[in-house]
DNA sequence: ACAATGGGT
């Protein structure tokens, strides 16, 4: 078999998640002159030998020395298992600490665990001595290994984790909560019981939960409340070649912690500290990135774990795929007419190519002949309502065909029963951003082609794959281009640039001083999940508390709180989905005026930010007095979305407990005298603001870019000296979305624009 | 003159 090239990348967000802006648990903070204190995780200083191996990155059939241990990953080659033979067939370890089965069910599942690749030879053992004998251990794990579900079991099964909780971090939510009903029936026990999970809005878990997955958003969250994480005694941090900003986050902080933590254990016989208990950290990636792991742990033991079970073939279309969405369905009708049976998954940017795929292919499965199985169609992506993403993991029914469309959302950690062929679009969204220097100076979320690392996690969730991206692109043609790229983009700085941008912001908004230190507001600010200029205008909203920790970049405050109205706004605003929907189905000029029309009755002639405020307004008199049915026919009739109103009222919910923990009153309104609330919101959303141009368009006050109002605000029509909004889209034009006029003085008084103007 | 949204709290 030909080994597939494939395309690398620049990524721009590894620029952007760079590990240089954490800030330590022990208040330490970023300088941008300095070095970071520990070995930068990023992917600036790549090494050569990393390309390498990626080439053979895709080759299916991996041989790797079960169990086979190497300190400090100086042999590179051998991970690519040159020609190592495998040592299976002493299927030790599973004697002693094996649960008794209860049922044949049980039974099966337990032989499906002892034939893990995780499971085999001396792999089981040599794992655990490992992490018995250092405090952070990197595991190295191909997909399908079995890391994910067996190691917290193995913890468990031996004394390592002593009597605390064992927390397995995810990057996703379906991962977290999939992964526990998994584990928990391979235990035996009802979940949220011995093992559980905690994501946002939806948590089952006891005091008494041993094993305990999450997202690492939440225990980034729980990282406020309780800064040395004294709940576990071991943290994996799963899946942690994704490097995001809050992975990175957490692994600089989980490293303070332990010395801390570990640190008070060693001094605890000389009775000089209270008795903490220790920490052990264990870090589990599927790429090569482990090596960066390691050192950032000051060469942490690398251990290896061999891969899947079943050999996966991987199929290229012949040529590169311009409507991948088209080539995705007629590669879907090759599989279900000439394949045996299996359900297939499919990877696809996002939720628009998503419900257009599910349309065609809804239209073309009914016009199938009958002996052919039939089709269920199943669309999975984070916007969609848990419900109906747990859909994925129901049975097949009798003489069907599952078809799953997905994001990104079913890359990792996830197995859905039944999937026998995978295809794979290539592409993925990411936000990224866009320097101000180059134009821009706003997010941009564009869809991109895949990385090596996520392509081979998609081949992982089947045997057979068939991938839509073109394999013609010479590697070191691409090298050369992105060499050239860096050039002439000035890497250096790039990397450096919305760090700064970040940083710029924070300061703007008050949250951070001039020596990059976290001020008291920004401390309250953090409390708050949402975005920055969101928990800004929140904390605007309470006449007492800006006055207090006003600093000489924050105007005065306004008189009146509003931190009821803020509340309701914000909530509606960090909502993953829209307010208003569109019905797009055939009629289009008539679906459009309709929901303008819906707008209409709801507008506030300040713009979105209050309309937003009346629409709440409205549907919560509905819901007081009507019935659930009478709720959803005027939510219906008035294009309301009422998803984003109840996820709103769950954030909100949230946003008030942060509240009362701050002292502020959540109950604290303005009424009918709306003037405080856009004046808060003006707190928040100073940097996000623009004036009108002679020519109709805006032009931003803190950057040279000209923008249009989206056509879906209130705002459309309208022109009025100065806006500010909640974020800018970028298209084919750059528009602002969730506008509201603002008076032109407010601007000229805070010091921060006024400062710029002179 | 015309609307593009991955993942996480």
């Amino acid at each position: 078999m030909s080994v597939p090239q494939k395309r690398k990348h620049i990524r721009t967000a590894d620029f952007r998640h760079g590990a240089k802006l954490h800030k330590g648990a022990n208040g330490s903070h970023y300088h941008p002159h300095k070095k970071p204190r520990y070995v930068d995780l990023s992917d600036d200083d790549l090494p050569q030998s990393r390309k390498k191996p990626e080439m053979n990155g895709t080759t299916s059939h991996h041989k790797m020395v079960n169990g086979h241990t190497l300190k400090n990953a100086k042999s590179k080659h051998e991970r690519n298992g040159q020609a190592s033979p495998s040592v299976n067939g002493i299927s030790a370890g599973e004697g002693s600490t094996t649960k008794k089965p209860n049922s044949s069910a049980n039974t099966q599942l337990q032989e499906q665990r002892r034939q893990l690749p995780i499971a085999k030879g001396m792999c089981r053992e040599a794992l655990v001595e490992e992490i018995k004998k250092n405090d952070v251990t990197v595991l190295l794990g191909e997909t399908g290994s079995g890391k994910t579900t067996q190691v917290p079991q193995y913890l468990l099964e031996s004394d390592i984790a002593g009597t605390g909780t064992i927390a397995v971090t995810q990057p996703r939510r379906v991962a977290a909560t999939s992964l526990a009903a998994r584990v928990s029936k391979e235990q035996a026990t009802p979940l949220g019981t011995r093992v559980g999970y905690a994501v946002r809005f939806d948590e089952k878990y006891t005091l008494q939960t041993r094993i305990k997955y999450m997202t690492d958003g939440m225990i980034v969250r729980e990282l406020m409340s309780d800064p040395l994480l004294l709940k576990y005694s071991v943290i994996v941090v799963d899946e942690a070649h994704e490097r995001t900003l809050r992975t990175d986050l957490l692994l600089a902080n989980l490293k303070t912690i332990q010395r801390k933590r570990n640190a008070a254990e060693d001094a605890k016989g000389k009775g000089k500290a209270d008795k903490l208990n220790p920490l052990k950290i264990v870090v589990m990636s599927a790429t090569l990135d482990a090596e960066k792991f390691s050192r950032f742990f000051h060469n942490a033991k690398i251990i290896y774990v061999k891969g899947r079970q079943h050999p996966v073939t991987i199929y290229h279309s012949a040529e590169s795929q311009i409507d991948y969405v088209d080539a995705a369905m007629r590669t879907f009708f090759q599989i279900h007419i000439d394949q045996p049976p299996g359900d297939v998954l499919i990877f696809l940017p996002g939720q628009e190519d998503i419900e257009s795929l599910q349309k065609s292919l809804s239209f073309f499965t009914t016009h199938l002949p009958t002996t052919n199985p039939s089709v269920l169609i199943l669309p999975m992506y984070a916007s969609q309502s848990p419900t109906s993403n747990a859909k994925v993991f129901d049975p097949t029914p009798p003489n069907t065909r599952k078809c799953i469309l997905a994001t990104n959302i079913a890359e990792t950690s996830i197995t859905i029963p039944g999937v026998k062929y995978v295809i794979d679009t290539g592409k993925c969204k990411e936000k990224q951003y866009l320097a101000r220097d180059s134009g821009g100076g706003f997010d941009t979320l564009l869809t991109r082609d895949i990385t090596k690392s996520s392509a081979m996690q998609r081949a992982g969730r089947a045997g057979r794959e068939v991938r839509l991206s073109s394999p013609l692109i010479p590697f070191s043609l691409l090298i050369k281009h992105d060499t050239q790229r860096a050039k002439a983009e000035n890497i250096n700085l790039i990397s450096h640039l919305p760090v700064y941008s970040a940083l710029k912001t924070l300061w703007l908004l008050g949250a951070i001083d001039k020596d990059q230190k976290l001020t008291p507001l920004g401390r309250q600010m953090a409390l708050f999940p949402v975005e920055p200029h969101l928990s800004r205008s929140i904390l605007a909203s309470s006449p007492t508390t800006s006055s207090s920790s006003s600093s000489s970049s924050v105007p005065p405050t306004s008189s009146q709180g509003c931190t009821k109205e803020l509340l309701t706004i914000t909530s509606v605003i960090s909502s993953s989905s829209k307010l208003f929907l569109d019905i797009s189905t055939s009629t289009s000029t008539s679906s459009s005026s309709s929901t303008a029309s819906a707008r209409i009755k709801f507008k506030h002639p300040s713009g979105d930010h209050l309309t937003i405020l009346n629409t709440v307004r409205a549907y919560d008199d509905i819901s007081s007095q009507g019935s659930k049915h009478e709720r959803k026919e005027w939510c219906k009739k008035h294009c309301v979305n009422e998803r984003a109103l109840t996820e709103a009222k769950k954030i909100r919910e949230q946003l008030v407990d942060v509240c009362r923990k701050l002292g502020l009153d959540p109950e604290l309104s303005c009424g009918e005298n709306e003037g405080p609330v856009l004046a808060s919101l003006g707190y928040g959303l100073v940097g996000n603001s623009a004036f009108l141009q002679p020519d109709g368009s805006y032009k931003q006050t803190m950057g040279h870019s000209i923008i249009k109002i989206h056509p879906g605000s209130t705002m459309m029509n309208e022109k009025v000296p100065a806006i500010i909004y909640d974020e800018l889209v970028y298209t084919n034009q750059i528009y602002a979305r969730g506008v509201s006029a603002i008076g032109k003085n407010f601007f000229v008084k805070h010091p921060a624009l006024s400062q710029r103007q002179a």
